[in-house]
DNA sequence: CAATAATTAGTGTTAAAACACTTAACTTTG
DNA sequence: CAAAGTTAAGTGTTTTAACACTAATTATTG
């Protein structure tokens, strides 16, 4: 579906309007489809954003400065995101040695299996995920106008 | 800047993720960017947004859920949002006669006022607007790659 | 070395989102 | 026409986002 048809607008958008409102509207879009689907492993969307992030420095940990500088969306609520995840048991919290003021945030074994086992059911499913009709030239193109884009 | 760097990532990225990353986080800095905008009109975002869809139907007025329909976000929050609105004297709330279940709201002059500031605003510093450094073919080719991923 | 500045994490508060639910009015249908 | 179902708007509640601010620690510099 066109987006003029998504949002009902009957005249054609200019298209620095239209890239825009396009853009805006994909996002909201997927970010409702990934807490849909994160809702069932009980994690919002920027939890599983965190959890992704830890992940990819595990072993190392993280301070909550670098988590945030790393996220997708900015969030101005790690602290309170991390003790979130905490609580669940899915990442840990250490004072740095070095320096005091620092917390080192790191995923745990639980929150290695339950990524684990989301990735599995995304691929499992993966006919379904978005951008699953696109060739691969398409999605590239389409990350590099994006890039492009916030220049 | 790539949506590496931006969000700090070494290794290279699968296509069908990046592309997801890649709105995700574009559709963030737009947000951001939208209600700094905004903020220095006493709106928020999707209050800009329903005024912009008001504005698109005036004088005709629309029905909250006409409006819902039209949000980018399709927030579920349409009444508490013209509620303020209608606070600020920017809309007016009217008990159709045909339906009493329904409420039309339309634009006030004061809320036209306000759109055509802002645009005049907009169109002033356009060099900043996002895409601005973006041919019209290449804006174009985005929306349509964009249009694909949601089917 | 002392004073000032900068950095890090976290908190307080207000506004907004998500989701289920309610109320009122209209439509359908037996 | 009456009962059941549907649709429209709004509300209650919990969670989250945004933003400014604080407290503690480290870095800078005169």
């Amino acid at each position: 579906m066109t987006l003029e048809e998504e949002i009902k607008n009957s005249k054609p958008i200019p298209p620095t309007s239209r890239a825009v409102l396009n853009i805006i509207f994909t996002a909201s879009w997927l970010d409702c489809l990934m807490n849909r689907n994160m809702r069932q492993y009980g994690l919002t969307n920027p939890q599983y954003n965190i959890m992704r992030i830890l992940k990819g420095s595990h072993p190392h940990g993280l301070s909550v400065l670098d988590i945030k500088s790393r996220m997708l969306d900015r969030s101005s609520n790690v602290s309170r995101l991390v003790e979130k995840l905490r609580e669940s048991g899915l990442v840990e919290r250490m004072p740095s040695s070095e320096d005091r003021r620092m917390v080192v945030v790191s995923i745990s074994d639980k929150g290695l299996t339950l990524l684990d086992q989301i990735g599995q059911d995304i691929f499992a499913s993966q006919g379904q995920l978005p951008g699953g009709k696109m060739t691969e030239a398409e999605l590239i193109q389409l990350g590099e106008l994006l890039d492009k884009l916030r220049t």
